[in-house]
DNA sequence: CAGTTTTTCCCATGATATCCCATAAGAACC
DNA sequence: GGTTCTTATGGGATATCATGGGAAAAACTG
């Protein structure tokens, strides 16, 4: 159960998408047909994972009928409350509730991104801007890093014996 | 039995209010078609549960703490006497009582928000108030809690900052 | 006990989701 | 390079669901 790569899909009328078949091939695991898609916490896209990935969690928060936490409670409604349990019909596709196309800025089309565990559901465009920042804060701090990461491997002599 | 997701039904002139297809189905299990509904002591909203959950709520609040912890009796009577239990009509719909609309608040909308084993009723206006104020805390908490933590370290947009 | 109100059951309807089939586009395979 | 299989996508038919109204049944009241 493991995701990877990027795929894009369209959406259509009915707002159905089809899940990338790599990414519904790594779900057969799971005992059911489907997939738990909710609002990410910190980026402008939603998650997506194994409906078990959700159990586990909403079992951690609600386990016992120490049920009486306030926090964890808030928690468990947060996220549960917000996650949708979408099942793939006979194509493996899912039908996107309106509030979640929303969230996401998705219209036409989604860009499916693995990232282990789980993966991300993003507007093209959203997704081609986050991707381009990414990038430009890799780059400059590879730079940053390069620049000492370049020399002291290529000069063992210089930095007098600390190597392996 | 496990309730995801959150749906807005309509509350008819009557009291009225579809209970979601999806909890239905869930609540099918049960040996008995209807839920049990009662005020939230921490929120301004209904809770709701199998009859199954409560039964076991109720035996684990007496045997647990015996008659010794007054606290928890006193949480159980709360609970116990004032819940309301609803059946089904054949469309599997409830009538929600006088005194519970009023206390959540719901006019003329409810929205049902599952959490685990048992699910929330609240007014429209109410909920979505409550879920962007634990949206923004939730970011926070779950990093405190480890809830989240599993996945965490996983995340490229936990470790980069934030996209949006 | 009759009048009146409330509750329960049943049916109608529109909206939505689900299923099923058809086609196209692409990838893998010989 | 051509063929075959898988995957994505679209549309139409069908089933399911939410919702409203009305009639029958029960409860309540004077």
């Amino acid at each position: 159960m493991r995701f990877i790569a990027n795929y894009t899909n369209k959406v259509d009328r009915k707002g159905r998408v089809s899940v990338p078949a790599r990414f519904r091939t790594a779900l057969a695991e799971s005992a059911w047909p489907g997939i738990v898609v909710y609002e990410s916490f910190k980026l402008p896209c939603l998650e997506a994972s194994a409906r078990e990935y959700i159990d586990a969690l909403s079992d951690r928060l609600t386990s016992d009928f120490g049920a009486f936490d306030d926090e964890k409670e808030a928690l468990a409604a947060a996220i549960l409350g917000a996650a949708f349990d979408l099942p793939f019909d006979s194509e493996g596709r899912i039908l996107l509730p309106q509030s979640l196309l929303e969230f996401a800025g998705i219209d036409d089309a989604a860009v499916f991104v693995g990232v282990g565990e789980k993966f991300l559901i993003w507007s093209p465009e959203a997704w081609e801007r986050y991707r381009d920042e990414q990038r430009a804060r890799a780059r400059s701090a590879a730079a940053r890093l390069g620049a000492l990461g370049r020399q002291a491997p290529r000069h063992p002599e210089a930095a007098a014996g600390d190597g392996a």
